[in-house]
DNA sequence: ATGGTTGCTTAGCAA
């Protein structure tokens, strides 16, 4: 089983990218974040056509989540109890092919020390309380999303620069750690050890272009699924595609 | 670089 995560910021904006990726690659589940698209505006039909199943919690402009699969889904939850941001979509939960799958969208920050920033960190605090008091480190589960946290320095393109800055702030870093510290693996360094493994690229300062990138889209798993992860790979080809999101999806592959 | 670009909405915010 494949599980992929994409912040396409936008649904609509991003629709004939995502169904010309979906058709080519088909993984089984894919979480979306950002889709800014109401959930009576949500595109059904064309994820439909090529065997998606959706469910998703949206609103206008802002936020958004999705999760589309091939696969059946059930044990759809919107809420993260006790949200300090409750007013916005950035949460969405569901059980498929025998695993808990969680989709995060985490509160970008804005700027360190301002009010959102405050927001972001005991927004990762809750997530953390919500796991530790709901899930054991044995059960398969997967979170997975837009962590708007670089967790190490080699995860951004120049760590003594961007030290101290939103999305590598200590105490953001510290709050994605205690995520991890409760029993999750970050797939991707299940795989690779070397630093340049980007997933969002600023669309200011032809960031793409000279690769000023930072890697803040996870997918986390527990120790049953760490053990059954083959592979994780970044689609970095979609960030030179015309159209493109700022972000690229990250796809882990699972054995059975 | 209190800049720069994109998306949503339509002047200004969020990222």
């Amino acid at each position: 089983m494949r599980i992929a995560t994409w912040n396409v910021n936008s649904l609509r904006a991003r629709l004939e990218l995502l169904c010309a990726w979906l058709q080519q690659e088909q993984p089984e589940v894919v979480c979306l974040q950002e889709t800014k698209v109401a959930d009576e505006a949500f595109p059904v039909a064309p994820l439909a056509a090529l065997g998606y199943q959706a469910v998703y919690s949206g609103q206008k402009t802002y936020n958004g989540v999705a999760i589309l699969s091939r696969l059946p889904l059930a044990e759809v939850s919107t809420v993260l109890p006790a949200d300090p941001a409750a007013a916005e979509k950035r949460f969405l939960a569901a059980t498929v092919g025998g695993l808990r799958l969680i989709n995060v969208y985490v509160p970008n920050g804005q700027a360190v020390g301002s009010p959102k920033f405050h927001t972001k960190l005991a927004w990762l605090a809750q997530l953390h309380r919500f796991l530790a008091t709901t899930y054991s480190p044995q059960q398969p589960l997967v979170l997975c999303g837009d962590f708007n946290v670089a967790p190490e320095p080699r995860d951004v393109y120049d760590a003594a620069k961007v030290d101290g800055e939103i999305l590598f702030h200590p105490e953001e870093r510290a709050a994605f750690a205690r995520l991890l510290a409760w029993g999750l693996h970050d797939t991707l360094r299940l795989h690779h050890q070397e630093g340049g493994l980007y997933s969002w690229w600023d669309y200011r300062n032809a960031a793409f272009r000279r690769n000023w990138g930072f890697r803040i889209d996870h997918i986390l798993v527990t120790a049953p699924l760490a053990a059954r992860c083959t592979g994780v790979t970044l689609a970095r080809a979609l960030r030179a595609q015309p159209n493109p999101s700022d972000h690229i999806p990250v796809v882990a592959t699972f054995r059975d």
